[in-house]
DNA sequence: CGCGAGCGAGAACGATCGTTCTCACTTCAG
DNA sequence: CTGAAGTGAGAACGATCGTTCTCGCTCGCG
């Protein structure tokens, strides 16, 4: 494994670092020395660290995003149904260990204030991912504020599993999801 | 106002940059010029950076709460209508100027892995929350489930908003949570 | 063989951080 | 008046950061 591409061994390290304990907790040294990369062909494949971080956000943001496409699509069934398997797939990440919360929210929080390039990546990673569910939510034939709705469950969810270590938030959230929909769906 | 007590001149001075900045980003010579203080006063005041911060999240907690709390008893009412006034509170915080998310998920994505301490106090402020939305959901009447419901909705919105930096998550949420107080109730 | 180009390993550099120290000056008890 | 104690202002210190440079060494081409 360790004869896999340079940037993908740095990008492995990076994002276990940078996710695990925060970006700006991690030097450039430490990436190196878990990557099994010299500095000069660190520096050769990413020419900064803000770069390096970039692209750490931009590949988990579309893994991430591909994973839960995956299992949504995998579970099949009617549109209400893929809808409430988001809520499973989430709790199966609440319970992978390591698990530390939204990576973006993490990043915004961090340095959103400071580096506008991480504000414009959460803030596609999170569109991005309201109108996944609003594209299963307009399916389903519920109105888009319930789509709304159901992304404000799933973040509240993440934050919740993230600052209690608790995964049981994607029960509930999963639940109270299921009750929203109905409704939406009975009128 | 400068004549106030160097506590808490150091401590709104703190609070702004921190919050506004994340933690990691400021100073203690940013805190020192912000609060007017010399650097031996700063730290007669507070022995360490993370004496500072630890002061600064506890404070935060306790006014954020107390803000929530007075507004949700000024309105009176029922408990339904209290808790929903709960996110018509969270939504004049959203349009509040320099509004950047919750301070403490902020610092717990930041600084939770490494320092303890303000895990510590993230997980307590988010217990105290739910806590307080459980209160008044049990008041209402309705189910714990319902509690943990509305809790995933406000943290949601808090999210939401800080990375869009849109308010309307308060009201999108608020919809959400007068639907599923509703069915609780009408079982 | 000879030599120039590229490499690994890590030292070095300049900046910045949290924290402490210096020093001239004020204050006030005796 | 005298001197001990405390102050403001900021320099200084040691550590660490992101980034670049040095220095042997290897390797491929004439």
């Amino acid at each position: 494994m360790e004869h896999e591409d340079p940037r993908t061994r740095i990008l492995d390290a990076a994002e276990e670092l940078f996710y695990g304990q925060g970006i700006q907790a991690v030097g450039m040294d430490a990436v190196r020395t878990a990557s099994g990369m010299t500095m000069r062909r660190l520096y050769q494949h990413f020419p900064s660290k803000n770069d390096l971080v970039e692209a750490y956000l931009l590949r988990r943001d579309g893994r991430w995003r591909n994973s839960l496409a995956a299992h949504v699509s995998g579970v099949g069934g009617p549109p209400r149904d893929q809808l409430l398997a988001v809520f499973d797939w989430l709790g199966l990440w609440f319970a992978e260990p390591g698990f530390r919360g939204c990576a973006f929210v993490n990043s915004f929080g961090e340095l959103g204030a400071t580096t506008p390039v991480v504000a414009a990546v959460a803030r596609h990673h999170k569109e991005e991912f309201s109108g996944f569910l609003a594209g299963l939510t307009e399916a389903a034939g519920a109105p888009p504020a319930t789509a709304a709705h159901l992304t404000l469950l799933a973040e509240g969810a993440i934050t919740t599993a993230a600052v209690h270590g608790d995964p049981t938030a994607a029960a509930d959230a999963k639940e109270a999801a299921r009750l929203l929909l109905d409704t939406a769906l009975a009128s």
